[in-house]
DNA sequence: GTTATATATCAATATATCTTGATATATAAC
DNA sequence: GTTATATATCAAGATATATTGATATATAAC
């Protein structure tokens, strides 16, 4: 049960449903990536992050200063059914401009 | 989204689980059903069922005194799949004693 | 009509969650 | 070593949600 309201409550928040969508939509991209298409501070999306991997829809994957994240792969199949329907929701993705800072 | 969170809200809440997994294990239920069964005041079984069928869990059928509670068919595919992950978490489900303050 | 029962809703308090700004950590460049 | 950048975490206030007890509504029995 814990896990179940763990999961439920990562996507309990219009915010976190965006980030996800907008990771699933393009593969890989950082913290400043979303900082950036999403015009939010470096803490909330820190923190929405870290809630969605916990939540067991994220990886991460760090090399340098950066942290990549992307969707945890293999995904079970509750997940999936998850991500497909969030797709449907045909959220408007904000465009990847790859680069932080330095593009 | 709206109805996105209002479905993924309606869940983030253990008391609401349990009471969805035992309706839908049960079949059909009434408020005092669940009132007994859990041990719960009144006001609070109607408001989390409330919340549960706004979020397209379940119908109502009104017959007399009794609001009989049950899942609602058909039920699309997305709900399908939370319903199972929720059977998978092996809940311990109350047992259902009919006949309201009159058995 | 009155009385009892089943359910729904409201108001108040308690609890949890989100956002922000500040601070901490960790890597890279120098 | 110092300085700059990327990310994580903490503390405080703001917002949302859950629970309770009281009240409202609606049906049934009398």
């Amino acid at each position: 049960m814990e896990l179940f309201i763990k999961t439920i409550g990562s996507l309990n928040d219009e915010t976190r449903v965006k980030i996800l969508n907008f990771i699933h939509h393009h593969g890989e991209v950082c913290v400043c990536d979303i900082e950036n298409a999403f015009g939010m501070i470096q803490s909330r999306v820190s923190r929405h992050l870290k809630i969605l991997k916990e939540a067991g829809f994220l990886k991460v994957d760090r090399r340098g200063r950066w942290a990549h994240y992307s969707v945890r792969t293999p995904l079970d199949l509750f997940r999936q059914s998850i991500l497909e329907e969030i797709k449907h929701l045909d959220l408007t993705v904000p465009t990847l401009q790859k680069g932080c800072h330095n593009g």
